[in-house]
DNA sequence: TTTATTTGTTAGGCTAGTCTAACTTTTTAA
DNA sequence: TTAAAAAGTTAGACTAGCCTAACAAATAAA
């Protein structure tokens, strides 16, 4: 396919079409941390090898092909880090940096026999959704925390994002995927809410935090 | 540590050593499939960074550092072929590929979590010793099955040739390791030996295949 | 609707890793 | 012990991926 770094080009370009169908030279730049001259040769060979529109001056699309290249490298790091602690016993901050390695390797056959080894699990540890090798995956559509009113019953099913900061919080909080959450008050001047599960009969979360949390309501 | 490539030079260097002391440019170049310039140059650089000794027109050596490092990867491919055997339950004929890829992450958590789910094993699917996190393995002297005397009784420990063609050879003769082989003839003609084991009662393997076997006689 | 700011492009240069062609040293065989 | 062969080196060039400096185009502000 492609060397490590294109592989990590189309998977930004991936990330950046979730915010928005076009997509700058600067905003791929700052992603990939290079600057801009370097984007600018960049594109132009992954415009050569299809993967992505490119006309001087016009802002950056992923072709189909390209965001098919992409889903791979998602797939086989969604993979991976569900591998990483199903089946190695890794927890779930740990996997990101792992599996940012384990994403480039080409062996399919060592990411198609995870997947089989698992029972082709639908989502990673964080509850993003695993493409399948066609890359299509179905995406559910959960609600943030923060948007959901006071007294309803909610479950964790994903989180808006995977820092290793963000889940060692979570971890301490006792809050993982399936924990099922009642919330009781929105406090109006900050947006913090009051909330009960397994682990607390009454906590507080900060915005930060409840806008990271995707939940559904049961 | 090194750039992929340089920790496939080091690795060559290391398997280079086990049959002479003084390696030449020309074999390493061999090894690695490039010219004398390109090897001529990467040996510099080995050579600035402390990982061989090296002088013009002189044979080259690894230093105690560069065995170190080449060790290291070595460590790292050893365990992910028993890891990919033992855990994921790949056939040893299809695991090397995948390992030359494992061999370079970096992540040294996924290995030391490899050898401790399966338990710290020696050796690998093919009988080849695990280095230790220092380097250190310890070498038993077996012998050869060509070299084993008529009406002996012997166990099969490990190969000299990891090759697929070689390993779905054996595969198609029953032979593993651990399988107890008893020696009969030797024709002189050819140096080919009659044998008998679990699959066999009696069959005879070329010189070829009992110049690959290591055996230990019990 | 000019001017200022942001965005994108070109030119030129650097390292890593590779090559071929040509030359020099060392080794081997006459 | 000299001539041929092999091994090693140098010079110059190429691609991938990165950079800074300088400039051009597009967009946003005045
Ligand atoms: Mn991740
Ligand atoms: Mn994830
Ligand atoms: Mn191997
Ligand atoms: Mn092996």
């Amino acid at each position: 396919m492609a060397t490590i770094t294109k592989e990590n080009y189309l998977k930004a370009l991936y990330f950046l079409h979730q915010k928005s169908d076009a997509i700058s030279l600067t905003d791929l730049g700052k992603t990939m941390e290079v600057s801009k001259p370097t984007v600018n040769d960049m594109v132009k060979k992954l415009h050569d090898r299809g993967w992505i529109k490119y006309e001087k001056y016009k802002p950056l699309k992923l072709t189909d092909k390209g965001r098919k290249a992409a889903m791979q490298i998602v797939r086989k790091h969604r993979l991976s880090e569900m591998f990483l602690v199903q089946v190695m016993g890794f927890g779930w901050e740990e996997v990101h940096d792992i599996a940012e390695e384990l994403e480039h390797i080409k062996a399919d056959k060592l990411f198609d026999r995870m997947d089989e080894l698992m029972g082709f699990p639908s989502v990673d540890p964080h509850g993003s959704p695993i493409p399948d090798k066609n890359g299509n995956y179905n995406k559910p559509n959960y609600k943030l925390l923060s948007q959901v009113p006071e007294n309803s019953k909610v479950v964790v099913r994903a989180l808006r994002d995977s820092s290793t900061e963000f889940l060692l919080y979570l971890n301490k909080k006792g809050l993982q995927l399936g924990t099922e959450i009642v919330t009781h008050q929105i406090e109006p001047f900050d947006k913090s809410i009051t909330v009960s599960y397994a682990s607390y009969s009454e906590t507080t979360l900060s915005s930060s935090v409840s806008n990271r949390l995707l939940v559904e309501v049961v």
